[in-house]
DNA sequence: TTATTAGTTGACGTTAACGTCAACGTAAAT
DNA sequence: ATTTACGTTGACGTTAACGTCAACTAATAA
């Protein structure tokens, strides 16, 4: 599959000097048909995970290097170690954020019940 | 309880610099002792709501808003029902976020089993 | 008394992640 | 033939979230 820069900001509805600008960065490096870009699949697929990064507040580097981790050459043995390691860090920050996340929940859970408590006593007492 | 803004800082890692900039943007508003301010335990826990904020990747006038869905004086019927509509969205965001970040996990599993498995490999060659 | 420590208010600098032109090329549609 | 649509490369502008001085005050320790 090929696609066009529009096409794929118009998919994602991000602009196309977003995607540009990510490709100054070096996160994505599509062919050229003359001077013109075409993004393949893997392409497409990358900046799906550069975007779904976004939405985790990382930054673009930060993505990039997530991505890194599973898209890296398993090289040698020593290479593979480090990888392991860097993979089990990241994911215990990201344990980290999802226990945030879970309390930010019950905390608008809290709120939502306090809510409907007090619009219950509200009710009552106009019918009161 | 009371605090100095440099136990704040320490206490969170954060320079005084930037609890002052908080300040200006309005989000956190110490008492006074003369020209010095003073942070109450409230201070102290919206400093902590908002740091959990940046953690998650939201603006700090994202947390700002979410932290007043938690505070918002339970006033008339109507503005309660404004605050639980606003909650309920805002638990929705939250849940896709949760969402994209299970998904990123589980690629980081994908990517760790791929990597034990060809230090597996690696390992056989070796021994072969 | 002097030096250190903690605080204050500006004001300007910085970085990331784009937005917003301008000026141009090319290819298809009217 | 020319408008329209889509693409390109600069180059400069912008916003958020601070960092980094500088110049000052007030309290405390040596």
């Amino acid at each position: 599959m090929q696609y066009s820069i529009s096409d794929l900001a118009s998919e994602f509805d991000i602009t196309t000097r977003t995607i540009r600008f990510y490709e100054e960065k070096g996160l994505i490096s599509p062919i050229r048909d003359g001077n013109v870009r075409i993004y393949t699949g893997a392409d497409r697929t990358k900046l799906k995970l550069i975007l779904r990064g976004k939405r985790l507040g990382f930054s673009l580097e930060e993505s990039n290097s997530i991505i890194e981790l599973y898209n890296h050459d398993h090289g040698n043995r020593k290479q593979l170690e480090v990888l392991l390691k860097r993979i089990s860090e990241k994911r215990e920050l990201l344990q980290m954020q999802m226990n945030d996340l879970e309390s930010l929940i019950l905390d608008l859970d809290g709120a939502e019940a306090r809510c409907v408590e007090s619009l219950r006593k509200n009710t009552i007492k106009k019918s009161a």
